[in-house]
DNA sequence: AGCTAAGAGTGACCTAAATCACTTTTCAAA
DNA sequence: TTTGAAAAGTGATTTAGGTCACTCTTAGCT
């Protein structure tokens, strides 16, 4: 666990060092989990107690649809924060699904231990600062390319920007990040 | 001037208390700007040297695809921050264009004013933390009905989110917004 | 008030991608 | 090592939405 923990410790300290004070309060905020591949880490309907760090595997963020199509908003692995952050913020029941793709350890954050350590530690909050704006610009840039790309390209783009990912995960939740169907994506490929 | 810094702060209020040093030393790092209707506050291939928090007034940011076509990445009006983000952040040049739909007023921040303010009073950090969360949560809730939605309940979802807007937009402009063309929105509101 | 230009509506036609149906391949568990 | 299920490929058909061309309407400007 103490390597684990040191996992943490570094990630926070890719942006701003902390004290060894400060990090025994930080770290003292947070509880382990792990999960098997297809168990679920959050479920649409449900409260949503935590934000997750991932120490090691991967996960699926998706929503479903009517016609119960899965639509995948988020692939997370280690060292991405996950969770359904709207209801997380909010505090209210999810509406997404949150799965492992891999057998998958997290560590959890609950909102008010969150917020505990923003406000004591104000390196804390910067980290989340920054992250929070880092996460912002990734999803404008994902959004300009489901408005301005085709999806071949949106394709290449992705290949491109997290080439291990495409390794780990089968091309029809690919597709699904995307916004295609799986037998379209498949036509580009070959 | 006076009243629209009181602006500022009752924003920054809204989230997390300052003291009278505090805001002094807050509002100090910005400066004022003001543009009229068709001036542009960016543009792709310039540097982008602030963030801009809007006083009054409405501004697009789009980019500009190959084939000349102009895709909405973000309506902003009153309250709200605007700015190249990812540019901005990285200090390169920018890849997207804003400028306004009205005359428009805007208190500018540099980057490096944004993180000395933050460093120097944690409750900016917070609330520069809370504002970049909201963002995020807003900007997966549009990606999600990006990837769900038929471009029919898309555009009621906006029209029901932000009916105030769609009064001050040109209903072309939302159809790029929505990412579907001026034609076919206009075969649904009919 | 009159004029220009931007915005908006609408019909005809076209195309990219979805859907459906089926086959082939890969992989993991018994 | 077999075997059943998930993943992936592919052809045929359908469809939502794009594009083009034109008209009608609204809003600034002088």
């Amino acid at each position: 666990m103490e390597e684990k923990l040191d996992l943490l410790r570094q990630h926070f300290e890719e942006l701003f060092a902390l004290t060894d004070d400060e990090w025994n309060f930080v770290q003292s905020h947070f509880q382990y989990k792990s999960l098997k591949k297809h168990q679920f880490l959050i479920q649409a309907g449900q409260a949503v107690d935590f934000e997750y760090w991932i120490i090691k595997g991967l996960v699926k963020a998706y929503s479903i649809d009517e016609k119960g199509k899965e639509h995948i908003l988020q692939f997370a692995m280690e060292n991405y924060w996950v969770s359904d952050h709207c209801a997380f913020q909010h505090q209210e029941p999810g509406s997404i699904f949150v799965d492992c793709l891999e057998d998958s350890e997290f560590f959890c954050l609950s909102l008010e231990n969150r917020e505990k350590i923003c406000l004591q530690v104000p390196a804390v909050a910067n980290f989340f600062r920054i992250k929070s704006n880092h996460g912002y610009i990734n999803l404008q840039q994902r959004i300009l390319s489901l408005l301005t790309m085709t999806v071949e390209s949106r394709y290449e783009y992705l290949l491109n920007k997290l080439p291990k990912l495409i390794q780990r995960v089968p091309k029809k939740l690919i597709a699904s990040y995307l916004g295609v169907s799986r037998e379209t994506l498949s036509r580009f490929n070959s």
